[in-house]
RNA sequence: CGCGGGGUAGAGAAAUGGUCAUCUCGGGAGCCUCAUAAGCUCCAGGAGCUGGUUCGAUUCCAGCCCCCGCAACCA
């Protein structure tokens, strides 16, 4: 079976919806710049469907349950409720900061929009008799009050408190993970699930052909009392049961039926590759046992190191995303992440290196380039639809082409290069043809066109920097009449 | 022999069984002056190692070395 993509050229003008989510950010610390890549990924495709005229619902939000968020809260001395309120408060500057533009913020506390939800997808899988009653049995560590792995142990002892963990034994409801591997490797191999980038599907189905386990959907009330209780017993949902139900109790399962089925299926879900197994299986498993339609696309982006290290708070090397905004703005910021990590890969963050992208890719490429054709335009008045050479239209026609490309495998570093290319080209051209000497119109009107062509398209990157340079090109009774500009990222 | 990914100029990326292995940043030289001391052109510098297949391999195959992730009930 080949995926490779022989779709006809078919338009998709028109209401098309299309559903995008972000993982839910853990809120047991505050957000930083690892945070970013994600939620600035989803953020350009759900700007680029709208552009495409797409009816578009980005989902994004916290996930506040579980035994690690309630430790945090006893840490800090405050009840969970109100720690998670705060984190979840962080997350949404977050993205404000970051100009992310979310239609919806789920959190999984929220027991009007999150909980039925989470119940109806629970009592899914139950009346499927996909959840059934076991012991498990594990080592519990008094000082720790929680289950140990076989692997965190020290000479079989418990690291932190240097105790024989105990062997403890707990009753749980288990999910029947087991009867979904060959549908999930199906659904996998015939793309009706498609897995980005490529790799990524490998890896999963790597991990199918070693076999699944049923995995324990509930925890013991008794020990991590944070979470959705499973009605009828004294147990609370498994985090990633609770926590994945997100995705579609925000669009409605569970309390509106209409409005579900508007949305699901989702057309694309980003995660991070630490969590996409939870994804890319249990998800699927889960899906299929509920009788739900599949995500069509699952989208998988790596991690971010800080100068070549891990992120890391005993390291003192956490970014706050803040800092680099307020000194270098958002777009900036944005662009960064967009174009110096591959969409699909690890990247490094460091001041220098933005410093670097800001000065030359921003300030003396792109605010150059429309510096000097504002300058030069400035006060001309030219038709709203205007004459371009077919040198110049080729060009434009090439670019956006390979933007596309890139924007359907989600290589939103390559189509940030294709766009530069284009930026390339009107410097080399301006070069040439020495518009500042001849006055020759019908080049300076290439050069305008260029530059709409440029706006339009690094507007999902750059919202605020597509703007500016748009009010500067405004068009008044079909005439436009291109103004100059102040620079745009002046030189740091 | 646990599973998966990867090793391309100083840095980050890309493509490819065969005339120049491409792009961006950085280094060097020249040109231009519309523009944010911006722009353009040219130059230097590269395929982890060892074998194999082939007329020919960076590309395919095998082995080795090195790096990274995962190894599930912790989200």
């Amino acid at each position: 079976m080949n995926p490779k993509n022989k779709k006809p050229a078919k338009k998709t003008a028109g209401k098309k919806k299309f559903f995008i989510t972000t993982a839910i950010p853990y809120a047991n610390a505050a957000p930083h710049i690892g945070h970013a890549l994600e939620v600035i990924q989803a953020d350009v495709i759900a700007r680029r469907a709208r552009q495409e005229g797409k009816k578009v619902f980005f989902l994004t939000g916290t996930d506040e349950h579980g035994d690690k968020v309630s430790r945090m809260a006893m840490q800090s001395g405050v009840a969970a409720k109100v720690f998670v309120n705060e984190i979840s408060k962080k997350f949404k500057e977050f993205k404000k900061t970051l100009g992310i533009s979310y239609d919806d913020f789920i959190r999984t506390t929220d027991k009007k929009k999150h909980w039925p939800g989470a119940y109806k997808l629970f009592s899914e899988l139950q009346k499927k008799g996909d959840i059934y009653e076991k012991e498990y049995e594990g080592l519990y560590c008094v000082g720790c009050e929680k289950f140990i792995t076989e692997k965190d142990l020290e000479d079989g002892e418990c690291p932190l408190h240097k105790k024989t963990p105990e062997k403890v034994s707990e009753k749980n409801l288990f999910f029947r993970l087991s009867r979904y591997e060959s549908k999930i490797r199906s659904a996998i191999n015939s793309g009706k699930v498609k897995i980005l980038p490529e790799e990524r599907k490998n890896e999963v189905l790597a991990f199918l052909d070693e076999g699944l386990e049923d995995v324990s959907f509930t925890r013991s009330r008794k020990n991590v009392p944070w979470g959705i209780p499973v009605k009828g017993t004294d147990q609370v949902m498994y985090v990633w049961c609770d926590g994945l139900a997100n995705y579609i109790s925000a669009i409605g399962y569970g309390r509106d039926k209409k409005m579900f089925e508007k949305w699901w299926p989702a057309d694309v879900q980003l995660v991070g590759k630490d969590i996409f197994r939870f994804h890319g299986v249990y998800w699927l498993a889960m899906l299929m046992s509920a009788g739900l339609p599949l995500p069509k696309k699952l989208f998988i982006h790596g991690f971010i190191t800080v100068n070549g290290q891990k992120m890391s708070k005993t390291i003192g090397n956490v970014i706050k995303p803040d800092e680099a905004v307020s000194k270098y703005g958002r777009d900036p910021l944005r662009y960064y992440f967009l174009r110096e990590i591959p969409s699909d890969g690890d990247g490094d963050f460091s001041f220098e290196k933005l410093a670097t992208r800001y000065n030359d890719d921003l300030a003396k490429g792109l605010g150059n380039f429309a510096s000097r054709i504002l300058n030069m335009v400035d006060g001309m008045v030219f038709p709203d639809k205007l004459t371009v050479s077919k040198e110049v239209r080729e060009e434009i026609k090439r670019a956006r082409a390979r933007v596309q490309k890139h924007f359907d495998e989600f290589r939103l570093n390559d189509a940030l290069a294709a766009i530069f290319d284009l930026i390339k080209f009107g410097d080399t051209y301006i070069n040439r043809t020495k518009p500042w000497e001849n006055k020759n119109t019908k080049t300076i009107s290439d050069l305008v066109a260029m530059l709409r062509d440029v706006v339009f398209l690094i507007e999902p990157f750059m919202p605020e920097t597509s703007k500016k340079i748009l009010s500067s090109l405004p068009v008044k009774n079909g005439k436009l009449r291109p103004k100059k500009i102040k620079p745009l990222f002046p030189r740091i």
